[in-house]
DNA sequence: ACCGCCGGGTGCC
DNA sequence: ACCGCCGGGTGCC
């Protein structure tokens, strides 16, 4: 629905300004099926050297002086304090070891000599080191210019990297002080700049992230815009001024960020790059705007929600009721098996809709897709972080797409690091940030190392390409939107005498089986029985049912061999996650994204693991063990919803916390029928177990899990939110179901029955039903029980809500490993 | 002179 | 390249 709004505003828009065709718009629907074949043929775009992820712990090893040759031959130009980008060529006919110089446009400027690129070759091709080149000074040779070389690699290959140059006689000078950064206007020769760069701490990084964001006092994008009259619905401020500066940011001719026109050159502030062509401006931009897809239903007093959930279909219904039916769109789907393949058809329409799934479906195939064949006016991506990651197909095939305005919508522009940003930008078309490793020297590098210049940078870029808002956003002193209040009390329970003692003696099995574990220092190479023995624990809180077919997990006994001992916590690794379970990658610190079990029974997100598997002589990042692609085993919690059969399932016994859950949910009706409540779980299972006790008290529920398919969804969103009196007034959601999208509102109890890990989680799907639509207060319950693993996973979250920036900075898998034994003795109170 | 020296031709990888 | 390097021309003072 955000896409709606969006989609009207900009198409009136284009029908108000003659010079801007309204035909050609292209919007996208998110959709929530992914392939796997995004993720497993991940492009390697960046020749020289070092995957992503060793990039981010990489540190400066030092400089080299050496030389470009060639240069009369091609027509690539360098100026003073300008990077350059080095590409190997091992398929130059006139040396194998040939690297090629290039600079910030792509263009080549010439070759290292070639007795360096002898002694270099090696390192680039075995990625021991990322080498970047600035050139330090101009010169006026036709021939040959210096370039200095900087070499990072992570700490554990610099001693290879330095005994292999050395045997080619050449030795690192090593960095200068403070040179770890690049600074832009760093004076006319690598001499050590004279202002240090200033590092900052974790408090000081999270606080200046705050700001960046922080951009609502600026006058340009406080102006208000009214719609055209065709748009029927009447909007909102905040609306208005999303129109407004949207409709600045399309007519923007200024200079991209970074640029500035020096005597009649234009001039990379970054880079140091110049060029006689005038860079593009940006038409276009990120709307950050976490209200989500309510905005226009509000405006229209309330009904609907959950749209996208529908498809594609319903949005362009719900697109037409904003419209007045006198204006004639022509709007197409481009979904399904049918869908109009005929580029001049796709033209000629106003409007067309597709999804994700779609266009990564017909990228890539022999001939031209239709999408990418036409020239677009607009591109509207609508939960735009979708393509946060740049190495999947989707990712790939939506930078494809060629328009003359482009538009990301997302509430989350940064989720798990810097890293996010990139395709963002990139997608926006923003150079040089086009190509990564511009924006990974200019930007993210500076950044994660806690240099302030790169911070204000990333500042100035995001304040010149987004528009945030936030339910806190205020617009001259005041609110953007006011909601209920929010109000959130933890709820202790006490286990009664038999549920304690099962605790009690599954807790100190578990515990002496960890601290065995602990003292043996084999935390990490048990993990999938340390982990399996947490989530029991957890389930005790709940209930003492267990929801897969686990018998209680005899402790692993050490005989039987090794490879059976694997294949056992494979297994069991599998099955706990099975049971819907939130756990984290210990990669990306986020939750589980397609998560893949390893060999020696670690989980990872399938993405992560095969970032870390490219290097040579790839580890698992817990154990250390080795890991390979072709032993990655599937597993995708939510798959398996164990719901035991009728048959088998044992004769309903209640527990102290579904005892609670009943007792106020029992309450709440009696005090108003009307008020409808969300009753929330990590563990699908436990959800059906709670069906038997709403049943026999005669409420009326809905279900909603991952599992269901995208149609039942829809459904059982618009019954819960239906306001018919015979709507029902509980809703069994799942924790991590649904995307950002999914709008509850008409929910104002919440019942969250099992802390997460994450607790963003948790306030994300606390978000589903306090936000915009929401007119009543809302009460969300946390139910904790007292002296548990509950309470300790409380004491984490607080921790690490404090700790939330440290996703910025790069951390050592030692660190990750070690603060996981931490957290999982703070939990067994070891 | 199986040298030195001169000066022209020449030039990435 | 206002260099280095190559190879031919040349050769007392």
């Amino acid at each position: 629905a955000l896409l709606l709004k969006i989609r009207l505003q900009l198409l009136i828009y284009g029908q108000n300004i003659q010079y801007i065709n309204p035909h050609r718009s292209f919007l996208f629907a998110p959709d929530q099926e992914e392939s796997l074949a995004q993720f497993i043929d991940s492009a390697l775009a960046d020749s020289s050297a070092l995957a992503e992820e060793a990039l981010d712990s990489a540190v400066l090893l030092g400089n080299l002086r050496g030389n470009v040759v060639g240069l009369r031959y091609y027509t690539g130009v360098v100026s003073k304090n300008e990077m350059v980008a080095l590409q190997r060529e091992p398929r130059n006919a006139h040396d194998s070891n040939a690297i090629r110089v290039n600079n910030i446009n792509g263009d080549q400027v010439g070759h290292l000599r070639r007795q360096l690129a002898a002694a270099l070759a090696f390192i680039l091709d075995n990625k021991l080191a990322r080498i970047e080149g600035l050139v330090p000074y101009k010169v006026n040779n036709k021939f040959t210019m210096p370039v200095q070389l900087s070499f990072w690699a992570p700490e554990a290959q610099r001693a290879a990297v330095l005994s292999h140059l050395q045997q080619h006689g050449l030795n690192l000078a090593p960095p200068t002080q403070g040179a770890g950064v690049w600074r832009a206007r760093a004076g006319p020769s690598y001499r050590a700049p004279s202002h240090q760069p200033v590092h900052m701490t974790a408090e000081q990084l999270k606080s200046e992230f705050d700001k960046i964001f922080e951009d609502i006092k600026e006058d340009n994008k406080t102006a208000e815009m009214e719609p055209a009259p065709a748009v029927r619905t009447a909007l909102l401020p905040h609306q208005k001024q999303a129109l407004a500066w949207m409709v600045t940011r399309e007519n923007n001719w200024e200079l991209p960020p970074f640029w500035e026109l020096r005597g009649g050159l234009y001039h990379n502030l970054l880079t140091n790059f110049t060029q006689s062509q005038r860079p593009d401006s940006v038409h276009g931009g990120i709307l950050a705007d976490d209200m989500g897809l309510v905005t226009i239903w509000g405006a229209r007093g309330g009904g609907g929600g959950g749209v996208e959930l529908n498809g594609p279909s319903a949005d362009l219904e719900q697109f037409e009721q904003h419209m007045d039916p006198g204006v004639q769109l022509r709007r197409c789907l481009y979904y399904g098996p049918n869908r109009p393949r005929d580029p001049d058809f796709l033209s000629q329409q106003h409007v067309v809709l597709t999804t994700y799934t779609t266009l990564t479906t017909e990228h890539g195939v022999k001939g031209v897709s239709p999408l990418q064949a036409v020239l677009w006016l607009r591109v509207v991506l609508d939960e735009g972080h979708t393509i946060r990651n740049p190495n999947t197909r989707q990712t790939r095939a939506a930078l494809a797409l060629k328009a003359q305005r482009r538009w990301l919508l997302t509430g989350t522009p940064i989720q798990n690091s810097l890293q996010d940003l990139w395709s963002l930008v990139s997608f926006l078309k923003l150079k040089p940030f086009t190509e990564r490793q511009w924006w990974h020297r200019t930007i993210q590098r500076p950044v994660s190392l806690g240099d302030e210049q790169g911070l204000r940078r990333l500042q100035g870029l995001l304040r010149n390409i987004t528009l945030r808002r936030t339910k806190n956003s205020q617009v001259r002193g005041r609110p953007v939107v006011t909601l209920p209040r929010r109000t959130l009390c933890l709820q202790h329970i006490s286990l009664c005498e038999e549920e304690r003692q099962i605790y009690q003696a599954i807790m100190d099995e578990g515990r002496s089986t960890i601290s065995r574990y602990l003292r043996e220092d084999s935390m990490m190479t048990h993990y999938a029985d340390v982990f399996a023995i947490l989530v029991r624990l957890r389930q005790l809180c709940f209930h003492y049912y267990l929801p897969t077919n686990s018998s209680p997990a005899p402790p692993t006994t050490p005989d039987g061999t090794p490879e059976e001992l694997r294949a056992k916590l494979v297994r069991k690794m599998k099955m706990v996650l099975s049971c819907g379970v939130d756990e984290e990658c210990a990669i990306c610190l986020d939750s589980l994204r397609l998560p893949v079990i390893t060999h020696c029974a670690h989980v990872f997100c399938r993405l992560c693991i095969c970032q870390v598997i490219q290097q040579t002589n790839a580890r698992c990042p817990m154990c250390r063990a080795e890991v390979r692609a072709g032993q990655l085993v599937e597993c995708s919690p939510g798959e398996t919803d164990s719901t035991p059969a009728e048959s088998t399932r044992p004769a309903w016994v209640s527990s102290s916390k579904v005892d609670a859950l009943m007792l106020s949910l029992i309450e709440i009706r009696r005090q108003d029928p009307n008020i409808k409540s969300l009753v929330v779980s990590q563990f699908t299972a436990f959800l059906s177990l709670i069906e038997i006790p709403l049943r026999a008290e005669g409420f009326s529920f809905v279900r909603f899990d991952g599992s269901m398919s995208r149609s039942r969804r829809a459904k059982t969103v618009s019954s819960f939110q239906s306001c018919s009196p015979a709507s029902p007034t509980i809703l069994l959601l799942s924790l991590r179901a649904g995307g950002e999208g999914l709008t509850l509102t008409a929910a104002s109890r919440v019942f969250l029955m099992d802390p997460a890990w994450n607790p963003a989680a948790e306030d994300q799907c606390f978000d589903r039903c306090h936000r915009l639509g929401q007119t009543r207060d809302v009460i969300i319950t946390k139910f904790i029980v007292k002296d548990s693993v509950e309470e300790n996973m409380i004491k984490i979250q607080h921790r690490k809500r404090d700790l939330a920036i440290g996703a910025f900075a790069a951390k050592s898998h030692s660190e990750v490993t070690k603060a996981r034994v931490d957290e999982i003795r703070t939990l067994i109170d070891l």
